[in-house]
DNA sequence: CATGAATGAGCGTTCATTCAT
DNA sequence: AATGAATGAACGCTCATTCAT
């Protein structure tokens, strides 16, 4: 078995027991049991249970970011951006729940070096919203007046509270395509019936 | 030193460890000596060290949600209470840093005993956002194609967002009234500068 | 409510725990609730927690001594006297199950101060047996060559032992009378039917 | 170094430790300290502290009643083997005082839960007297009157208490063959010098 | 490279004892 | 004398990490 398989079971393997029973209540046991390696060996490949977990998040992230700026590449009309993102993300976090329960679970928690997501691939990717943000505001189909590193946050808030749900309760039967539509009707035109003050 | 304040003496210990370090990272020694009592004290008051973290939703949650219950009694208007809500949210987060952590942080972790967040005042809290939109929608004010329980989850995540960035790093220098009136325009009016789609 | 009551509640309700749960796993505060006292009222009238046993032992102990001795002072055939201390002895740990177990439990463990028991109650107590015994050596009823210091503790193992099935198990189902005449036919005759040796 | 040599050096070192000290005043320290193991380890072969001491009543007493069954198998004559029975069981208590401490102090105490020893080594090993004195009786050379589930508790508890000496005081300075012959002179022919009343 | 037995520092919790009231 | 809230030392047990094989 090549070395790099190893190291992908173990991530994979990781972030199965990590979104089961949280950063804190996993074993290294638990984690060497799932991926089928002993436990010596997963130091082999990370320096410490944290490691592991900073993995998860630069590796996996990474990869939907990456995926996320292709998507979004070809496409140059920010409303249409917006709604990419925002379906590709509750997409991958329906699909990847273990992932998703870590990103959300472990992003606010874990001894502080990591919440502070600049400079990671994490922060890149919220970056994203951003750009879309300032894109829009050039193109002038987007309020000038909307602070992109506020709404950044307040829209990646929105995203990852709803799909929180998907792991958590079981009180939404609603499809991707309808949360997307919701949350991204919702940030685009508002929740009023009428916009008087809007020009 | 009357029993009640011991126990107010521990919350308050416990909210600002829990907040410095996380649950995990905190130890109950920690918090006797914040507290300056003695580690079994903490056990007069407290079952379990998970125990302190659940009173500290309940009854901090509790009173949040008391006093939002207060400041939208008198008000009719739905757009208006929205507004309340979120200035007295971001307010309260931003007064109670420390509690601000905790619920931010642990909301999403410790083992899942909490996370189906039903039936705890933490769950009555967020649907004061959906009874919001529901008398909106009722008035006529609020689209009726809005679904209340993802709104409101939305809503929440992007507050929730916005205002964990005062805790963790110093990027933002906006004061609450202008992060209220972000979040708030955003929610009511969307980001598009027109909405030929609306109605 | 006199001193002396609390004193003689204190040791009941010792009893009582000590027997249902052993020393180890008896708290001050079990003895203290079952007492109907606070549980620094217990340190007003012992040391502490091994005073409580010790006391148990020398008080208790010591009326089952006095009580016994009165009942010998009456008889003089040697015979008769082992009966009566059998018969005494069983009934007592019959009646006062509590005081068995405590005895029974707690005279072979703790930090071995009194196990070596020369020199209080329960000496004397086993004490008893070895004067009957030489009595009756002398008197030329019983064999001289048994030693008197031996037999003692055979013939008072053999009555613990027995006696202990009272508070533990349920599979005897003998009377008091069945058991003394049991045990003391045995040490009298002994198990053989001829005894062709004997003189 | 060999599982099965970690295993026994535990049990061994517990055996002393529990011996010396009580179940309840050793420390898993302790054991690991006279182990020469980590205190960890102790816990790759016992799930915890009453576990170790469950396994040395299973296991040490195990041997001993193999070893008794085995001396006794080519006996035919009842009072032969009770002379056996006797003789090895103090020999054995002699030999191994830890073990002696061990089953005379705990078995009395803890929690109840293997005082009840049916069912367990234990139990199989007083039952052997049992089965000796109804071979006797079967043979017409023990007196039928004798109960055997009585008589085999009079008899271990004599043999116990008796034994109890050697680990506790210096007072007795008695061999084993002189033991044995005492006791077990006692059982079969009874401490009187004329036995008008038997048959 | 891989293993998993062994390690031992570390922590939640208990409870005998104290002492201010 | 009596109380019981408060104390804090002590301990069973866990588990991330190491290292001999």
């Amino acid at each position: 078995m090549a070395a790099v398989n190893k190291h992908a079971k173990i991530i994979l393997a990781a972030t199965k027991v990590f979104a089961k029973k949280g950063f804190f209540n996993s074993r290294i046991s638990d984690i060497a049991k799932e991926a089928k390696v002993a436990d010596g060996t997963i130091y082999l490949y990370f320096n410490n249970k944290y490691d592991i977990l900073l993995s998860i998040f630069e590796e996996e992230v990474g990869k939907i970011f990456d995926k996320t700026q292709q998507l979004l590449s070809e496409e140059e009309d920010p409303r249409r951006m917006l709604e990419i993102f925002t379906n590709q993300h509750l997409r991958q976090m329906k699909k990847n729940k273990n992932l998703a329960e870590v990103i959300q679970i472990e992003l606010r928690q874990t001894n502080k070096v990591i919440k502070n997501y600049r400079n990671n691939k994490f922060s890149s990717y919220i970056n994203i919203i951003a750009e879309i943000i300032r894109k829009g505001q050039k193109q002038g189909v987007f309020r000038p007046d909307i602070l992109p590193d506020v709404a950044k946050r307040a829209f990646f808030g929105a995203l990852d509270e709803v799909s929180r749900v998907w792991n958590v309760s079981l009180e939404t039967h609603y499809t991707v395509d309808e949360i997307t539509h919701q949350v991204l009707s919702l940030f685009l035109s508002g929740i009023l019936i009428e916009n008087p003050g809007k020009h």
